[in-house]
DNA sequence: TTGTATGCGTTATCAT
DNA sequence: ATGATAACGCATACAA
């Protein structure tokens, strides 16, 4: 079924019947009702795929996850929903690609054929080869986390630097003077990942600032890689009576490790974190942490692509997130000794 | 950039170079790599909309995911990775639309407008209207989950009356003689959701048959849910010793309210059911139940979808997932009493 | 208030 | 071995 068909069997032009549709030119009420009684019967639908062709837009934009073999973490699991949710506010829909790593033909295949008006990139590395493609085609995007010259580029991002500062603060005035970081994987880093470089200056900042004594350990995203990060820590640094951490995903392994050694949290060891809610709330006694914002960063992102498309030539817009560090219950006065 | 601005480059036909892209007719070698160094040197890639208007194909399916609001749980979210990677395999791609209840604006834009080739519909309900407009159109789909009339249609599905029950008799063998079923929200009930019907079939026959005392709990999706749910079951039913569940989300819950009584798990009290790896894992001991195989059902869907567009009145394909229960820590012998 | 004609970028049919 | 041309279904500039 099709607009000519439409036309015909109510007896008008094609462009009256797309007229009355649109409302884009005046159309009598008597042609009008006609129309609309065939266009009921019938069941007519405008092809997406024509008005697209011929208005250059697909209303469509892409949602670039990374490779799930990589396991998504909750947080990026929240965030593709609430993208979602947002899109479908706006009345775009969204193509889902896959891609990262070598993995790239879904990528290729969204962006190259022009399918979407615009891109949301998640987990950009510090300097990611598809941003340089994004800009060459000229494509609006908006990525979550910021290159390494992030200057008049759309993104948003987390502060990781000032929460863990704040983290490191925090643990600093309870009177903890050794501290270890629980980073992101070893490859992470290698490969340049934002998120864990600046989760590493901020703690070496703050840590420097306090004067007190910082280690930093990189750590698998897993459970059981948390477990026997903190076995190490505990072993090569029995002086260590805190910990804070920006990898979620091990937190489980993480407590498991310290209740195995017996060390009871607040009383003789503190943690403090950055990580979704879901996590901080798992955790015995409850993390205090800063909640990533996923809702709120994936309707921000909508919103910034959105505007770019509409205006490709505006002022690219940036957010920084700095979500509030929620006290909870895994943070305590530094115990005499351990 | 357009075919048309190749050919004229290359000095031939818009055809020839169509021809020579898709090898669907003999181009001399000398024109092949005329054209293959201007679309090089041009950067050229085909329109992906104008070739799907003229092929009347997107290559593009759609997944139809519940909506956010009621938190993806991990085994929907494993679901929607391992299609996309599946979907990514078959040169695929994915158009993401969050529906169901009232929300189906995106479902309406993704099928009226004919934007995909089928469609994959996740958390089916007894009765779908969804399923009825597809029906209707005639646009091919799979069903995670089964209406309850499947015949004649493609689904895939969990069998949950089945797991449910053999989780039964593993506890009734251990010997357990009073059992409760940690079922879903009673809206999930209420509104004919399959997988909480069937868990409650398949509970009441396997106690039947075992002549033993089985009771069934409705309990939300969350861990204070589940912290309630067994505040109550051990309150109003003391001599209950073992509870199976299909309930993964409330299992933190769980835990805690039977570690708050004080019993011991599986000494004092066993627990088996049907959950995805991640909670199973999370689970303190690690807990007996049967894993839900999220990455091979996706792959799966998308299977039978693209033999199903290939080959629209074809037999339809159903497949019911029986994953083995995995033994782990969490059942015993039943206690001599509570 | 309505109709006619054109083009969006492809692919495929027919012709040479 | 290659070219000209007609669709695919829609939106809109131009006419009336």
């Amino acid at each position: 079924m099709n607009i000519g068909e439409i036309a015909r069997r109510a007896g008008v032009s094609r462009s009256t019947v797309s007229y009355a549709l649109s409302g884009k030119r005046t159309v009598s009420e008597a042609t009008r009702q006609r129309i609309q009684a065939v266009i009921d019967e019938l069941g007519y639908r405008p092809n997406a795929t024509a008005r697209a062709l011929r208005e250059g837009r697909n209303r469509t934009l892409g949602l670039v996850i990374p490779p799930a073999r990589g396991r998504l973490t909750f947080m990026q699991l929240e965030f593709v929903a609430s993208v979602t949710e947002a899109a479908d506010r706006a009345d775009l829909d969204v193509l889902l690609s896959s891609s990262g790593g070598d993995h790239d033909r879904s990528f290729e295949r969204i962006v190259d054929g022009r399918r979407v008006d615009g891109v949301i990139l998640m987990e950009i590395r510090l300097d990611d080869p598809r941003v340089r493609r994004l800009k060459a085609l000229g494509l609006p995007f908006v990525t979550i986390g910021r290159t390494a010259r992030p200057q008049g580029m759309c993104w948003i991002d987390v502060d990781f630097a000032t929460l863990v500062g704040r983290c490191v603060n925090h643990l600093a005035d309870l009177g903890h003077r050794h501290i270890a970081l629980i980073n992101r994987s070893t490859e992470l880093v290698a490969s340049g990942y934002g998120p864990a470089h600046r989760a590493r200056e901020g703690f070496a900042d703050a840590v420097a600032r306090h004067g007190i004594d910082g280690m930093e350990f990189c750590c698998a995203d897993d459970a059981s890689a948390g477990e026997t990060c903190v076995q190490e820590i505990l072993r090569a640094h029995p002086e260590v009576t805190a910990v804070t951490t920006v990898n979620e995903a091990a937190l489980p392994g993480v407590q498991r490790a310290l209740e195995d050694a017996g060390l009871n949290i607040p009383a003789r060891f503190s943690i403090a974190g950055v990580a979704a809610r879901f996590w901080a709330e798992q955790f015995r006694p409850q993390l205090t942490a800063a909640d990533l914002p996923a809702v709120d960063m994936g309707a921000t992102a909508v919103d910034f692509l959105v505007e770019r498309i509409a205006e490709p030539d505006g002022p690219p817009r940036q957010h920084l997130f700095v979500p509030p560090i929620s006290l909870r219950n895994s943070t305590g006065p530094a115990p005499a000794a351990r």
